[in-house]
DNA sequence: TATAACCATGGACTTTAGTCAACGCTTTTC
DNA sequence: GAAAAGCGTTGACTAAAGTCCATGGTTATA
C-alpha cells in the first residue's frame, strides 16, 4: 500500500510515516518500478498502532527502536534483552500506577465541583 | 522551605522548581526578608508530585495550568469546569488503555523470548 | 576566615517528536 | 488535457519541558 492509504488507516500524518521510517521504526517492503513511490506492507497499520500505544505509555523513539532491534536480532552472541524488557515493563507499570493516582485526583476534582459548584472568595 | 529543601523532598530540580514557578503551577507564599530568598509552603511537595502523576498521565503543563485554575477560579460566572475535566478523564483513560495494551506486548514478548532466546536466521 | 554550598535572575541552549515549505515529478479526476 | 491530488527528498522550522551558564549576593562549614 502507498503512504497515503497508510496514512489513512493508521491516523498519522504522512510526514510522520517519513519521520518514523526516517528513524528505523517502519519499512517499506518495495518500490513501485514506474515511479519509485515507497509500498508498505499491510502489517505496517499494526506497527503504526504499536508505536502510538508505546509512546501513550510514555516510550520514547530511541526505546522503541531499542525494543524492535530487540525483536529482530539474532540471538547468538551474549546479548541480553532482559535486562531492557524488564526494565520497560516497569516504568510502564509505574506510569499506569501514576495515571491511576491522576485519574483519581481528576474524578475527586469533579465531585467535589458537582457537588459545590460556585464556590467562590 | 526554602528551593533546596524542596528539591530534595520533591526529587525535581531547583531549576524545574523554578520553571515551574514561572510557569504558574507553583507559587513561594513568602520571601526572607533579609536575603530575598524564596519561602514553599509544606504543601508544594504535594503539589510536585501531584504535576509529576499528570506529567505521567500525559497531562501537559499548559493542561495543569487549566486544572489548577479551575481549582481556584471563582465559579460566580457561565464557567464550566466539567467541559474540561471530562475531556481530560477521559484522556487518562484512554492512555491508560494504550498503556496496558503495550504493558501486555512487553509482557508477552519477553515470555517468547524466555522460551526461545536464541532465534536466528 | 576562607571556601564551599546555597540562592535569585536572566538568557542561551538542548532534546524530542514531529510539522511545514519547496521542488519536481506522477497519477487521478473533472 | 488541464488541474488537483499524491508522491519523494531535503532542509528549515516549531513547541514543550526542561537544563545550563553567568553573574552576583548570602549562608554554612572546616
Amino acid at each position: 500500500m502507498r503512504i497515503g492509504e497508510l496514512s489513512k488507516k493508521s491516523g498519522v500524518s504522512r510526514d510522520t510515516i517519513r519521520f518514523y521510517e526516517k528513524q528505523g521504526l517502519l519499512q517499506c517492503e518495495a518500490r513501485e518500478a514506474a515511479n519509485n513511490y515507497k509500498s508498505y506492507p499491510e502489517d505496517a497499520v499494526m506497527t503504526i498502532s504499536v508505536i502510538r500505544d508505546a509512546q501513550a505509555a510514555g516510550m520514547s523513539i530511541g526505546d522503541l527502536i531499542v525494543f524492535l532491534s530487540q525483536l529482530h536480532a539474532t540471538y547468538g552472541d551474549d546479548f541480553d534483552g532482559f535486562t531492557f524488557l524488564d526494565e520497560k515493563i516497569q516504568e510502564t507499570e509505574e506510569r499506569i500506577a501514576a495515571s491511576e493516582r491522576f485519574l483519581d485526583v481528576l474524578t475527586r476534582t469533579r465531585e467535589a465541583l458537582r457537588i459545590a459548584p460556585y464556590e467562590s472568595d
